[in-house]
Parts: structure tokens; sequence; C-alpha cells
RNA sequence: UGACCCAUGGUGUAAUGGUAACACUACUGAUUUUGGUUCAGUCAUUUAAGGUUCGAAUCCUUAUGGGUCAACCA
């Protein structure tokens, strides 16, 4: 079956499935959908949820995305955070077909206030956020009406205008609809529509000194852009019922808003306020540490576009709540980089082995071919450099090996990868015991590719050139925090840090990993994926464990 | 002690009144010059109890469990 076809197949999502209907109803011909992040922090891989979910419903269906960033409280966002979020749309590969912000609409939005102050349908308050608060009622009792509620519209433009002006210091007023102070959906009690700010805004400076609340300017936005399928989380779903008033009573393009539940994965956080904390706490080295959840710290770990996408796309849409496996995003990623990524050796903690019988040619040593890539034809070959002494992993010895260990031992065989198959003959060790060398003897009819030997080895192991290995940094990462779900614990989130997130070790490479370009991933042999960090210079190159390989040896080995 | 949202394997999602399916994980086994990959197989009476129906994961009722709502945040 081809590609297209199973994706055919493949049930719709809730969404998909309004959508298909509302375009098989012809109640439109198209969709608009759009992406409304906050610029006060990074994306994270619930954004990238979100992002996947937005743009992708209009590469399915006729239609477009926006990008609008929702940037109506100047105290908190910044052109750094715009600029961080382009960047990673882009990167996953999503195109937006208009730049948008909630601050170009000012203008309008306030227009929409004059036109409900006229209606009879918001108020200017003075009262403090403490007494609002006091008169708001709970969820389980009526709030009571503000003594401000019953001014004239006269009184209500004209003060609304002065605060407008800059006339009131900020909190002393705010323009309030004026729907129901009984009202059981507490969104409903006289929301605050406009609250006064004398702040930098990001875009529009110091034009403005009131600014507009989400409530005033999201559905406002929606409809100037007659968004059509306005998509957003389920803490949102008691806002509809304000959504859609405020549309009503303005009289303003019908956008319609649709809630589904935000994708969580175990042992991360991802509210922007904890990440936050974790970048000025310094327990991470930034907002892109390759630990940390957000798109950018994914990118620096080496996760591929494709890998998120596919994560996404596998993960689904639904509003229950859930704690998705972040092992699901890591078979995403290992499927991707199996298919395109060079195959390399590397060996992380060495012990020096001898090929005895071994003669070496004149030049010092011998190169020997070595596919880059068995998954891909096309990846073509490297010459690797082989000679009487090597470096092969410490852990692939063992000097009274338990049964089925299929690496190299006392009298054992073992193919060396590309190269030959040799047999452990002796093992010299220092006066602590310590190991120190392995001779062994090849057999030279084993050559890789011209095998003729006609022996059989269970194990193959990597290995790399004594005097041609280059010494490497990899920063080896774990998870963020020791639980599942940092946030449902007892006490400070923090105290739930996994200790052991980051381990930096030495490695021993194969001299063609000196050309390593910055975005190239690698499968170091045995071991996992791995790409090549913003941080290396030409002395020293630094990697970043994208992920490990699966290893059932480990895992069987692990079991009591 | 109000309103609203939600409930299907360990995890995530399907099944749109008609045989509970797919993916991941886990476990078997086969293949393998990566203990990787690949391939084959195993793992559920759908939170509970009633009801409607020839027939219910699906519709109704109640219960239980989880979540959301009392920011001049979004």
């Amino acid at each position: 079956m081809s590609e297209e076809a199973k994706k055919e197949e493949k049930s719709l999502n809730f969404i998909e499935e309004i959508i298909e209907k509302d375009l098989r109803s012809g109640k439109y011909e198209s969709i608009v959908t759009r992406f409304p992040p906050e610029p006060n922090g990074y994306l994270h891989i619930g954004h990238a949820s979100s992002i996947c979910l937005n743009f992708g419903l209009t590469r399915k269906f006729p239609g477009y995305t926006n990008l609008r960033f929702d940037d109506t409280n100047p105290t908190t966002e910044e052109t750094e955070y715009v600029d961080s979020i382009k960047e990673d749309i882009q990167w996953l590969g999503f195109k937006w077909e208009n730049e948008r912000y909630a601050s170009d609409y000012f203008p309008r939005l306030y227009e929409f206030a004059l036109q409900l102050i006229k209606k009879g349908l918001a108020y200017v308050d003075d009262s403090t956020s403490e007494e609002m608060a006091a008169l708001k009622g709970t969820p389980t009792e009526p709030g009571r009406d503000s003594p401000f509620r019953n001014r004239t519209v006269e009184e209500n433009l004209a003060l609304f205008a002065q605060m407008k002006n800059g006339e009131f210091p900020d909190g002393s007023r705010t323009l309030r609809a004026k729907i129901d102070m009984g009202h059981i959906n507490m969104l409903m009690r006289d929301p605050v529509l406009y609250r006064i700010k004398h702040a930098h805004h990001h875009r529009t400076g110091n034009e403005w000194c009131i600014y507009p609340m989400y409530d005033f300017a999201h559905g406002q936005s929606d409809a100037i852009e007659e968004v059509t399928h306005s998509i957003c989380t389920m803490e949102f779903v008691p806002h509809r019922e304000l959504y859609d008033w405020l549309i009503a009573q303005l009289g303003i393009y019908p956008s319609h808003q649709y809630e589904f539940a935000r994708r969580n994965t175990n042992y991360t956080v991802t509210s922007k306020r904890k990440l936050l904390q974790l970048v000025t706490e310094k327990h991470v080295s930034g907002w892109d540490d390759p630990r940390m959840p957000t798109i950018s710290g994914m990118r620096r770990r080496g996760y591929t576009p494709e890998s998120i996408r596919d994560f996404c796309d596998r993960i689904g849409v639904a509003k229950r709540d859930n704690l998705v496996d972040i092992g699901l995003l890591e078979f995403s990623v290992r499927e991707h980089l199996n298919k395109i990524a060079h195959r390399r050796m590397v060996v992380f903690d060495p012990v020096k082995l001898i090929i005895t019988n071994y003669q070496e040619p004149e030049s010092g040593k011998e190169f020997l071919p070595a596919e880059n890539n068995p998954e891909d034809g096309n990846a073509g070959e490297r010459d690797i450099p082989f000679g009487r002494e090597i470096l092969i992993e410490r852990d692939d010895f063992m000097e009274n090996p338990p049964k089925k260990y299929f690496r190299l031992a006392p009298g054992q065989m073992v193919r060396l990868k590309s190269a030959y198959i040799i047999r452990c003959e002796e093992v010299i060790k220092d006066s602590a015991g310590q190991i120190t060398e392995l001779h062994c003897s090849y057999i030279p009819e084993s050559k890789s590719g011209h095998d003729t030997s006609g022996i059989k080895t269970k194990g193959t192991l990597h290995w790399v050139h004594a005097g041609d290995a280059i010494e490497v940094e990899v920063r080896e990462y774990d998870r963020l925090f020791r639980v599942e779900d940092p946030t449902d614990e007892e006490g400070d989130f923090k105290e739930y840090l996994n200790p052991d997130s980051l381990n930096i070790v030495k490695g021993y490479a194969e001299p063609s990993l000196k050309t390593a370009g910055i975005n190239d991933s690698f499968q170091f042999l045995r071991k996992g994926y791995y790409k090549l960090d913003r941080d290396s210079t030409v002395e020293r190159l630094v990697f970043n464990r994208t992920v490990t390989l699966k290893d059932s040896w480990a895992r069987e080995n692990k079991q009591p």
C-alpha cells in the first residue's frame, strides 16, 4: 500500500471530522486556522502538537493557517521570543499564510469597545482588583454588582477616553463587559475587557496605555482574520461562552472555538513558568539545553522535524487527559535517524587490543571500506584505518563470560566490524589486576567483504585504530526529571530533577568524524544517535547523544 | 459540595448501534558483519450498576474516578 493510501485510510480525529462535515455541508469552501502563541517564552513539545494540528489541517483540507502572536500583555512579551517562535515553526516545516499580531488590531479592538459601551454592554469600573474579587463570588455563590455598574453611556465613553489618554494610573480602572454577576459561568460575571498598563509594548511602543484582555482580543482577532476553526486547549472551554457572546454582540465574523486536550509527556514539564525557572535558576544551560522539552532544545539534541511531526501524528488528538510516554518520541526519532544517519565508530571506554600476527603494510596501516548506512544504498562508503593496535570497548571483553555472551573472551572469536575476525589469545594485566591489553590473532582470509574463512561469529564489535583515534567530548542526556509527572508530586517540582540528566564522557572516534558538520546526525555503531553540538571547536568536537540504540542485551542483564 | 469537560490494554489513539482495531512498550522466536534494523507471534469481556434494543464501547439513568472554573495572565 502506498504512503498516500495509508494516510487516507487513517481515521479522522474529531476536529477533522467537524471540518470534513463543514466542508461537505457547504458551510465553508475552505478553512482558516491560526497558531496563536504568546511571545513570552520558547515553544515546547506541547506547542509542536498544536502547530502540527493547526497547520496540518490546512495541509489536509483547502485553506490556510495564520501565525498570530497574542501580544496583549506588554509586561511579559519580548521580540526575542517572537524570533525564536518563527524560527521553530519554520524548522518544523510549516509555512504560515500571514504573520499577524493581536497588537495590529488595537485600533479595531478599541472601536469594538466603544461599540459595546454605546450598546450599554460595557462600563468603566473604578474598583480595585481586591474589591472586584470580593464581588466576584465563587463557583458556588453568585457575585454582586459593582457600584459603578450603572454609569451612563456618556460617562463610560468619557472615562474610557481618559483611560486611553493616560489620565489614570495603572490598575485604577478597568473596562468591563456588562453581562450577569450571577452567571453560573464565572467568566460571564462582567469580565474585564481592558486594563491600564503604562508599559512599553514590543511593537506598539508607548502608543497605548490600555491593553485588551485575552477574552477581548483572541476571538476578535479570529473574527478579523475570518478564522473558521479556532482551535485551543480544554482549559478554554468555559471561555467559549464569552467568545460567542462577544462575537454576537459585536456582530462580527462568527469564528468558532473548538477545544482539544493538551498533550503531556512524562518525565518533563511544559509550563512556561516552570521552564523559565529552570533557565533562570541555571538548572539547565538555557532554553535550548538539549534536556529541555523546547523545540530549540530538541533541535540541538538532534531530534529531526520529521521525527517530531511523526510523534505528533502518532499521539493524535482527543479530549481526554493524557500523559504520553516519551519513549514514543524516542521511537520516532530512532526510526528516522536509522534511515538517514551515517554510521561511525566511537569507543567510549577503551582497552587496547594488539593483533599480534598482523603485518602492517609499509604505510603503517591499511584502509578498509565501510558502508555509511546499511539502510541506504546511496549513502556510500568511507575508508577507515586499521592496524596492529586498536581500541575496543572495555565491556566488550569478559574474562569469565556468562553463557550467552557473544563478545570477546579468552579463546573466543568475534568479528571487528568491516574488518577481520579475531581470536583472543592473551590477557595482559597490571599489578592491580586491571586489564591493560588484549593480545589477539586475526584470520587474514576473513577480511570483510572477501571472507573465505567460513567462520561464523556471534558477535561483531566496533573499534577504532589506536593511532588515528580522535578524542571527542560526548554529552549523554537522560530524562530531566526522576518522576513521570513532577507537577503531580508533593512540594516543589525542582526537587524531582534528575541529578544524572547530564553525563559528560570522552570518546575515541574514527578520524572521518573530523569533517562532521554542525547539522549532521550520526549513529555511533552499537551505541546510539549523536549530533554535533554548536559548542564544538576545531580542537575539540562535542557531540550530543540524541537517543541510545535499543539494547536488548543490556536490558536482559539488568533483570536481577 | 455548583457548573462544565472527560473515562477503551502498561501508554496513546480507532471502531460514528452490527466480529473491540492500529501504533508504541513488554515478552517469544527467526534473520542479521550493529545484541541495531527487519520479519513473525503473544498480551482487553471497553470504570461500575441498571435500562433501551434482535444487537451497546457507542444511546439513556445513576454511581465512581480524573480534570477545569473564583489573574487587571494567556
